[in-house]
DNA sequence: ACCCCTCTTGAAATCGATTACATAACTCCG
DNA sequence: CGGAGTTATGTAATCGATTTCAAGAGGGGT
C-alpha cells in the first residue's frame, strides 16, 4: 500500500463502483441504491478516504472561505461577534478568515477581496473604501461604508446614546459629556447625534464632546482633559463612544485621585465582559454580539446563495446599570 | 464579452502565446523572454486577469492556508499573537483561519486539522487530545500537548513565576498565596512551580494557592476566596496565573471595600493592554505577544517547507512594575 | 558544414473531485 | 410481449491552473 491519500478513485475501485457513484453517495446519498451507498462507505471506511476540498471547490467555482474584516482584534468587543459568525458558518461548510484591517496592509485586505479566496465578505470596519471590496456577496456589521449598497447588521445607535444619556438626566445630571469616537466614522457620529438629540429634548445643553478613537488609550486621554477642565466646568456625568474609552477614561480619574461615581459618572458602550468587573462595575449599553454575528453571517450565506434578501437588520440594545453611574454630588 | 472572469487561456491567446508560458511569467517570469513577458503582462492588465486559487493550489497539492487554534478568543491576549502570525503569513501567500476550540465543537476542529483545508496548524491550546491533530505540520505555541512532538514557541513560564514571586518577596511579603490556571493545563503546573520554588528558595512557606481557569470570572470567585479567610490568614500578596484572574480578583476584593495594594499587592500575568489602566495598573510579566505569533508563522512555514528544524523556541518575558504591587503594610 | 548544448516555448497530462449525458436495467401497462 | 417511463450507474468532459516532456531556435566549437 502506499502511503498517498487515497483519492475518490480509490474508494470507486475497491467497491467496485465509478467514482460518479463515490461522489454521489458524498453528496446526495439518497440518489444511489441502499446497498450500493453500503458498499461504497464501507469502501471509505476501509482506506480512510478524505475529501479533497481544493477539488471539489474549484468544480464548484467556490472557495468555501468567508472573511471578517476587523478594524482592531485586539479589542475583545469583536471576539464574541466572530464567534457568532463561525457558529453559523461551520456548520455550512464555510471556513473563517479573521483579517484585521490595521495590521494588515492594505494589500493583504485586498488579496482577501480576491473573489477565488474568499466567497464573501463580512466587513465590521466603516473606514474601508468601498471599491476596495470588489462586486461581490458582502454584509456591513456593526460600522456600515456610507457608499456601499449592501446589507447592514446593526443596532440603534442613535436611539441607544439616547438610551444612555436619558439614564444620566434621570440620575439628575444637567452638566453631560461625550466622548467621541473617531471623527468620521458612522458609529461616532450616530451616538452622538443620539446624545446631543436627548439632551436638547429634555431642555439640556449640548455635551462637551471630546474626541477619542474607541481605544483605551484615548480614553485614557479624555480622562486628562476632562481633569484639566477648571472644576467648575466639569460634566458631573461622562457617556463614552465604547466602553474601552470608559476604562481608559475612569482609569485616569482615579489615578488623579478623583472617584467615580461620586466626582463624575460615567456610561460606556458595548458592555465587554471585563467591565462588569472593574471597581465601579461599568454601566453601559449592551450590544447582543454573537446576535450580530450569527444575523450576519447568516444573511452572507443567503446572499451567496443567491437571494437577494438586501434587508438590514437592526437587533436591540439592552441599557446595563452598575456603579459607575449615580445621583449627582450635592454641591 | 462574456462577463465571466477572464482564465488563463483568454490571456494566452490575446498574448499570442500559450498557457504555460502565462503560468510561466506567473510563478517564476525571470525564465521567460523578456519580450514575451511584457506581452504577457499587458495581456494581463487588458484582461483584469486574476489568477484562480484553488486551482493552484489543487494542482500544488497545498490548501494555502493555516489554521490557529485558540483556547478562547475573547481573551484579549490572543490577538496579538493573531496579529503577529497574520504578518508573517500573509507576505508568504497563506490565509489564516481562525478556530475558537471552546466555541467550536470537536468536530469543527477535526474539520480545520483535515489536510484539505490547511497545510499546517498553530496549536495554542494545550488540552487538545493529540490524535485530533494527525500527523501534519504542527506548532506549538504557549501552551502545548505533552504527547506531541512538535516545536514549541513559549516562553519559560517557570522562571517568568519565579520573577514575580521574588518581587512580591523583595518587597517584604511573605504570606504569598498564588490563584493558579486550571488543573491539568500545563502553564498552570509550570508557573505553580516557579512560585513554590521561590518561596522555598527564600525560605518562605508554601503559597496558598486557589484554583481558577485563567478567565476573570474565576479571578473575582478567587478573591472572594480570599476575602473569606479569616483576616489573619490572608495572604498578603497574591500572585495569579492571568491578568484577566487579577483583574477579576482585584475587582471583588475593591467591591467589598478593602483596597490594593494597602490590604494586598497584587501580580498578574500577560500584560494585556487593558491592565495598564486599571486603578491600580497591574504588575505583571509581559509577554512579547507578537513575537510569539511571528515565531510560530516562521516556524511552521519552514516545516510546511520541509525544514525538519523541530527547535524549541523560547521568548524573553519582562517584569512590569505598576501600582498594584507595594510593601505590605506595617501591622 | 556538422554536431552538441542551451534557452524558450508549446502540447498535453495532471491535480481530485463533480456532473451532463448516455446507457442499461427494471417496472408497468395496454 | 413490446414500448414508454423510471431509476441506478458509468463514461467522459470539466473546473483553472501547473508542469513534464519534447521540439525548435540559436550559438559555439571543430
Amino acid at each position: 500500500m502506499e502511503h498517498q491519500r487515497p483519492k475518490i478513485i480509490d474508494v470507486a475501485r475497491l467497491a467496485g463502483v465509478s467514482t460518479a457513484t463515490v461522489s454521489r453517495v458524498l453528496s446526495n446519498p439518497q440518489i444511489v441504491t441502499a446497498e450500493t451507498r453500503e458498499l461504497v462507505e464501507d469502501a471509505i471506511r476501509q482506506t480512510g478516504y478524505r475529501l479533497n476540498h481544493a477539488a471539489r471547490n474549484l468544480r464548484h467555482r467556490r472557495t468555501g472561505g468567508v472573511v471578517a474584516l476587523v478594524p482592531n482584534l485586539s479589542n475583545p468587543f469583536f471576539s464574541h461577534i466572530l464567534a457568532g459568525m463561525a457558529a453559523v458558518l461551520a456548520p455550512a461548510g464555510y471556513n473563517l478568515l479573521v483579517a484585521d484591517t490595521r495590521t494588515a496592509g492594505g494589500d493583504t485586505v485586498l488579496g482577501y477581496a480576491e473573489p477565488s479566496r474568499t466567497d464573501g465578505l463580512i466587513v465590521l470596519d466603516g473606514a474601508l473604501p468601498a471599491d476596495v471590496l470588489g462586486r461581490r456577496p458582502v454584509v456591513l456589521a456593526c460600522e456600515w461604508i456610507p457608499g456601499l449598497a449592501a446589507p447592514r447588521v446593526k443596532i440603534d445607535n442613535r436611539a441607544a446614546a439616547t438610551m444612555a444619556v436619558n439614564h444620566l438626566a434621570d440620575l439628575g445630571h444637567r452638566r453631560i459629556g461625550h466622548v467621541a469616537g473617531p471623527p468620521g466614522n458612522v458609529l461616532t457620529q450616530a451616538r452622538l447625534a443620539g446624545a446631543e438629540e436627548a439632551l436638547k429634548a429634555r431642555g439640556l445643553p449640548p455635551p462637551l464632546v471630546l474626541q477619542g478613537d474607541f481605544s483605551l488609550e484615548s480614553g485614557r486621554r479624555a480622562g486628562a482633559e476632562w481633569l484639566a477642565l477648571p472644576a467648575g466646568e466639569r460634566p458631573d456625568a461622562m457617556f463614552l463612544a465604547s466602553d474601552a474609552m470608559a476604562c481608559g477614561f475612569i482609569g485616569e480619574v482615579q489615578h488623579r485621585g478623583l472617584s467615580v461615581p461620586r466626582d463624575v459618572s460615567v456610561m460606556g458602550f458595548d458592555d465587554i465582559e471585563l467591565v462588569a468587573h472593574m471597581t465601579p462595575a461599568l454601566s453601559t449599553i449592551r450590544q447582543p454580539r454573537e446576535a450580530i454575528g450569527r444575523r450576519a453571517a447568516q444573511c452572507l450565506l443567503a446572499m451567496i446563495g443567491g437571494d437577494p434578501l438586501a434587508e438590514d437588520i437592526v437587533l436591540p440594545v439592552e441599557l446595563v446599570l452598575r456603579g459607575s453611574t449615580a445621583p449627582p454630588r450635592r454641591q
